[in-house]
Order: C-alpha cells, then sequence, then structure tokens
DNA sequence: CTTCGACTTTGATCGAGATCAAGCAAAGAA
DNA sequence: TTCTTTGCTTGATCTCGATCAAAGTCGAAG
C-alpha cells in the first residue's frame, strides 16, 4: 500500500521567486549556490487532511513548506496525543541523517513542499556552509520555540493558551498582510478544535468553552466558526499570561 | 554589584583528556582543531545553587558542561515557573550569536564549564566545519527532547510524569557507571523536590506525594530524600506511560 | 547538645479542566 | 427534500492536582 497516496510530482518555479527564498534554509544561498539547489530540489504537494510522515515509518527526505501548514504530532499508546510543532511557510521538515520520521506529519491545509531526498541533501550540508548554517540558525529558533512551548503547557490556565496560539497566528498573519500599527487583526484559524486541543494539551471541549468566554468577554469576534476579528490585540495579548512590554524577540 | 560573584577562573586540562571529549561540541574534532580550541578555551566553576545567568541580561560567552549540573528555567511576571532544559555533563550552554540569555540558568550542583568567549566561538564556528556540525547535531537532538518533554508536560498525568523523570535520571547514570543487563538501578537526585515540580509542570506536595506513592507501591526505595533505588527497571518504565517497547531511540 | 532554617511530608479542602452526554449547524449525498 | 457526517457548542458532574495549613526531618551553626 503506497504511504504517499497522490503526491503529485511537480516541478515548477525558479528558486529566484520562490516566496520563501529569503526565510526557508536557502535564505543565505548565493546564485550559484542556488543553482546546484534547483538540480536536486523537486516539489510535493498534499491536500488538507492528508498525511506525510508516520512516526517510525521511513522518510526519505527532507525540505521546506513552500505554501500551506502541516502538524508534527506525537501520540501514546491509549491514544492521548500532543501537537509538538506547526509548520508554516518556509519551515523546515525533517532530519538530516535521519532516515524515520520522528513524528506524525499531516497537511492540516492544502501544501507544497520543495524537497530533497536524504543523501544529495547531506553533500549540500558538507560542501554548502550557508545552507548548514542558516540550518543550525533555524534549529535554534524551533528549539527556543519549543521551549516557549512549554511553559505554556507546563503553566498556563486554559484561557492564557488559547489566548497565545490565538495571538501567534494572529502575529504570523499580521507579519504577511497587514499594516503595522493596527489595532485590529483579522484571521482564519488553520486548525480544528481538535487539532488546537492537541496543540495546547487540552480537550476540545475546553477550547470551545474558552474561545467562547474569550467572545463574551469581547476579546475576540467570529463570523463562523474559524474567522477571528481582535479588535484591539493589546487587550488579547493581556490574557496571554506574557511580558506585556518587548515580549519574546526584544 | 557583580553578577558572577565568585566564577574562579581555573586553566586545567588538557582536551586530550578531557571527560567529555567525545560528546562534547568538541567530539569530531581533530588534534590540530583541539589545539585551536585549547588555546581559546578557558574554564569557569561555580557552586551549587549559584546562578550563571539571568535571563534577558548578557552573556558574553557560551560553553560546555563539564562536571555537574545546571537548570533552564523560565519564570512568569507573576512567578510561575517552568524548567525548559536540564544541562548534564557534555551539554552546551548558551548561543553563538546572541548576547543576551534567554533563560535563567542556576549550577544545581558544583559545576565546571569549558567556555568561549562569543566573539571567537564564532570564529570557531565558520572555519571548523566539524564543530558547527556537531553543534547542529546536538541542537537537534536537543530540539526531540524538548518536544518529548511536551508530550510529558500536555498529557501525562502527575504519576507517569515522576515516573518519566526518575526513568530518564536513572538511564543517564546507568549509561554512565552501571553494567548493563541488571535489572535494578541505584542514583541520586539531583535536584530538590521544588526543581522537580519546576520541571514537571506541578507543585512541589504534588511531586511529594507521587513519590511516596510510589515508594509504598514498591516502584522505588528511598533512602534519606534524594537517595532512590528502583529494584526493577521494568516496573518503573511501565509507569512513564511510554512505548514500553523500542522507546526513543528506537 | 540545642537551635535554626531549608527541605520535605502529609492532611484537608477547593477548583479548573476532564469526562460524559446531548444537541446544534453546515455541507454533502441520496 | 431528508439523511448523514463532521465539526462545534453547551450542560452536568467528577476528579486530579492545586492550594492552604501544619508538622516532621536533618544537617549545619552556635
Amino acid at each position: 500500500m503506497p504511504r504517499t497516496l497522490s503526491a503529485p510530482r511537480l516541478t515548477r518555479q525558479e528558486c529566484g521567486d520562490c516566496p520563501i527564498r529569503h526565510r526557508a534554509v536557502c535564505a543565505r544561498c548565493e546564485p550559484d549556490e542556488l543553482e546546484r539547489l534547483e538540480s536536486v530540489k523537486y516539489y510535493r504537494s498534499y491536500q488538507a487532511g492528508q498525511q506525510i510522515a508516520w512516526a517510525g515509518e521511513p522518510l526519505d527526505f527532507v525540505g521546506s513548506v513552500v505554501e500551506g501548514v502541516a502538524t508534527l504530532t506525537q501520540t501514546m499508546e491509549d491514544g492521548r496525543r500532543q501537537m509538538v510543532g506547526l509548520l508554516l511557510p518556509s519551515d523546515f521538515l525533517g532530519r538530516p541523517n535521519r532516515v524515520k520520521a520522528s513524528y506524525d506529519v499531516v497537511a492540516t491545509t492544502d501544501l507544497v513542499l520543495c524537497c530533497f531526498r536524504q543523501k544529495p541533501f547531506q553533500d549540500l550540508l558538507i560542501d554548502t556552509p550557508h545552507i548548514s548554517q542558516r540550518l543550525l540558525e533555524m534549529t535554534l529558533d524551533e528549539l527556543d520555540a519549543a521551549r516557549e512551548w512549554m511553559i505554556l503547557l507546563g503553566r498556563k490556565t486554559a484561557r492564557e493558551k488559547i489566548a497565545s496560539l490565538l495571538s501567534i497566528i494572529a502575529r504570523r498573519d499580521a507579519s504577511l498582510h497587514e499594516k503595522p500599527g493596527e489595532r485590529s487583526v483579522v484571521f482564519d484559524l488553520p486548525l480544528t478544535r481538535e487539532a488546537m486541543a492537541d496543540y495546547l494539551g487540552l480537550t476540545l471541549e475546553t477550547v470551545s468553552r474558552q474561545i467562547s468566554a474569550l467572545r463574551r468577554d469581547k476579546v475576540i469576534t467570529l463570523e463562523g466558526k474559524r474567522h477571528v476579528t481582535v479588535p484591539d490585540f493589546d487587550l488579547l495579548m493581556a490574557e496571554t499570561g506574557d511580558d506585556t512590554d518587548g515580549g519574546m524577540f526584544g
């Protein structure tokens, strides 16, 4: 039974006008280095809901998210699940030199990956310092993010967890297409209530209740289940339990 | 007020007979590379309980733990604390190219660090691929460990959390000086009940109660507060909630 | 030896979030 | 249209771990 059910290979873009050109693992590459990347890269596409990798099963490529959102999830034998990462455009999937996936990876929206087979990517790492330096930097950033998540999981209340998740999604969306200085933010949740629960270490019922509570308290407005308006971002931030000032990227 | 109260500088060992020679960031270095390291490295010592770095404050060096244990902790404004990392011998402290500490770092036992100032270390990273490759590998391992901790914080019960912590400490101690195939393990807890609580996302009372419960249920034996005997390691593992088979390094 | 203070244990009670259980809304499929 | 399915909300109740409070242990200092 084929594991990657319908992952059409596309050969599409020039690296030069790739949307993640300046944030992905290739961000620091020179034109000649990009040429080498182009010769070995290939694209894979997945539909919303499709699973990309299974924990413990072989995964013979690594790659960057070009478009869409994917989740990394760990599952205990009895079914308890915890999301351990959210992959957004420019994030890196997989681990060099590891042939088995460590986590379940699922596309939560339609997704495009820019992929490299393990062996050629390792050769790239060895003789392209611009790539290995960038990968180190990105891995250190992910480690910081994971540690940030640890305080959320270990110490925050359900309401603070929801507010934190909303503010993270809002901030990312804002950085993409919002004019700075804007107090209010509007975005769509890329996750179901259940996926949010898996991310936050809660049940889906608690997620639903806390979202309703934030709505009652006028911190957010909802149209439908997914479309969120944050009238005053500072108000939302005040609910996260985080430092009001500076913040994590001071 | 001096921040590093009494951190005597020692210049002691040859890298060649350093106890962490083959596991630290220098593990892959050739003799000539070690020579260069020796010329810029220096030692710092800390006493049990002494704070090494303050979150948000300048920290102008990075380094490896040679002996002892240190903790990385994050604190919320209202005082809620979450430990986000435990540094054991050979673990790396600090982030290249970052002049401010991201977390509070505290020595929980007497501690010796092998240090490098930021600037020379960056030069080393750039022209010693053996170091940057090893650092990437170590950082990826730390990321896996952080994600493993996320499922503990988000989904495990108090009893499972305690059992998991004990098994991690036991396993590490065993890897150092136990004969393999041994069913029972003996070790000392390097952490107070409060530090364990900070690590596990619990209160110190719950930690104490669960340790007492494991003792009542004959999963462990205690002599004093810190000296632990695990008569049957499989029994302890069964309490962690983790996969019984393979385990995390399958 | 006594005293002090840090650390730990244990008990009683409380409450946030889990669990169990309906019911609702929107989107397809028949 | 009606029937399902999937995702979401809300209510009732329960439980695990937090909180508040008191006492016990032990090593170090006097």
